[in-house]
RNA sequence: GUGGCCGUAGCUCAGCUGGUGGUAGCCCCUGGUUGUGGUCCAGGAGGUCGCGGGUUCGAGUCCCGCCGGUCACCCCA
């Protein structure tokens, strides 16, 4: 364990199964997601830091004390990407994208820097799936990402997933609700901990989250922002709720479900996997109406989710779904004799332009290793060309199944082999 | 940022109350005569016992700091 370097404290090395798996879960989520017309979309990993600051607000905890930010050789003032809505909307108001067909629905796959206490399911540098549709306020739009996640996690095989959904209302209805919040905590101000105290001043909602249980006793009977919705905003919710029912997706509407954002509007979900211990969220998601108006651009709802790809694999893995299956390998070639190395591997890659996952046992192995090394990597067929062989223009095909084997003339060889 | 537990070969682990690092298993390499596998047998490689201080005649074993892991608070993905 003595190496000069390691990993840095809070990232993740993938290699061999897991790896895998990675890849395999990120492979059915994008084939859902271009599915329902959602292209890939790339943001660059580091932004003015102005992106994230403006818009996750002065006092979230990501802009208080997680952002990676630095300063370039030029002095501008970056930061790593801390989450994936800032970025994207930050591109849709610079390139104009309003002027495509509405909503304009990308895909991301990319890494995420925070600066946070590391444990298991949260890391520093961490990677997340997510979508946004940008440019509609339809309802529909809401219940499509859901509906698409929910096909997601079912495709790769994960269950026993809660789905929770709520409504936060918008501009509208919700200063009138946090104001009857407010008034609601300051008749229990006595029976909060301290810190919803804090909270009553700092962001009222928030208060919701407190795992307190004597907090959590006051709480239930506090107002609940889906019995205090203005019309639009229940109609909203009705109908995104309409359409996840008519698609059989579960959920379960929970009025403490906020955030802690103010651009943040109307439908809010979470997808948990309990089981996964304190980081059980597996995704986020939310209608962000205000957002663009933060960046300085025109009003431009959307709506989008982020899905951690490292808690996801976490989840399968405890699960004991299958391991991610290793590339195996259709055909090994042993070359036994020096002189036909050179032909036989120009023919190994024919073997593989004709879609044929080839192989060859490097460093002058005897034939007894390739063979094993052969059937360990789960090859069907070998092909064993030593000195007879080679002398004959020929090449002996090992089926790795039955044992048989048969001489083919090199010039065939390649043809032989394909399916 | 705070607190609990933990850190011996690539991986899984032995190592009693401090006295010279394990024939351990898996993995890797080689061999069991000259070209035949999913076995078996034999051999080999691989460790500054996370790093740095301290206590001691002597520390993998005790103390401190740091690094890393893990769990919880917090926050989120």
């Amino acid at each position: 364990m003595s190496r000069a370097f390691q990993a840095p404290r809070g990232t993740l090395d993938w290699y061999g199964p897991r790896a895998a798996l990675r890849r395999s879960v990120l492979d059915h989520a994008r084939r859902v997601f271009e599915s329902a017309g959602y292209g890939q979309v790339v943001t660059p990993t580091f932004e003015d830091t102005g992106v994230y600051r403006r818009t996750s607000g002065e006092g979230s905890d990501v802009v208080r004390k997680e952002m990676y930010s630095f300063q370039d050789r030029s002095g501008r003032d970056l930061t790593l990407r801390p989450e994936g809505t800032a970025g994207v909307m930050r591109a849709y108001l610079e390139h104009g994208l309003h002027r495509r067909p509405q909503p304009v629905k990308v895909w991301y796959e990319v890494p995420m820097f925070r600066y946070s206490s590391v444990q298991k399911g949260r890391y520093r540098e961490h990677y997340q799936f997510g979508a946004e549709a940008v440019g509609s306020d339809d309802p529909g739009i809401d219940a499509e990402l859901i509906a698409l996640q929910a096909r997601w996690y079912r495709n790769v095989d994960v269950t026993g997933l809660t789905l929770l959904l709520n409504s936060i209302g918008d501009d509208t209805c919700r200063p009138a609700y946090v104001d009857l919040l407010v008034a609601f905590l300051d008749e229990h101000i006595d029976e909060l901990c301290e810190e919803c105290r804090e909270r009553r001043d700092t962001n009222p909602l928030r208060v919701f989250d407190c795992k307190n249980a004597s907090c959590q006793a006051v709480l239930a009977a506090a107002p609940k922002i889906t019995d205090h919705l203005c019309d639009a905003c229940r109609e909203h919710f009705a109908a995104v709720r309409a359409q996840l029912d008519a698609r059989g997706v579960d959920y379960r509407v929970e009025p403490g479900l906020v955030r802690g954002l103010d651009y943040y509007t109307r439908t809010a979900w979470e997808w948990q996997w309990p089981a996964l211990g304190a980081q059980s969220t597996l995704s986020g998601g939310g209608r962000y109406d205000g957002l663009a108006e933060q960046l300085g651009g025109p009003h431009t709802p959307g709506v989008g989710f982020g899905a951690g790809v490292e808690r996801l694999v976490l989840t399968l893995e405890e699960m004991g779904a299958a391991e991610g299956v290793e590339p195996a390998l259709d055909v090994m070639f042993a070359v036994l004799d020096d002189e036909a190395r050179p032909r036989l591997h120009a023919l190994m890659d024919e073997a593989r332009a004709a879609g044929l996952r080839s192989d060859a046992a490097y460093g002058g192995r005897r034939l007894k290793r390739t063979l094993e090394l052969a059937s360990r990597r789960g090859a069907g067929r070998v092909v064993i060309v030593g000195e007879d062989e080679w002398g004959a223009g020929e090449a002996t095909v090992r089926d790795m199944g039955s044992g048989e084997q048969r001489r083919v003339a090199l010039d065939a060889l390649v043809g032989e082999l394909a399916p």
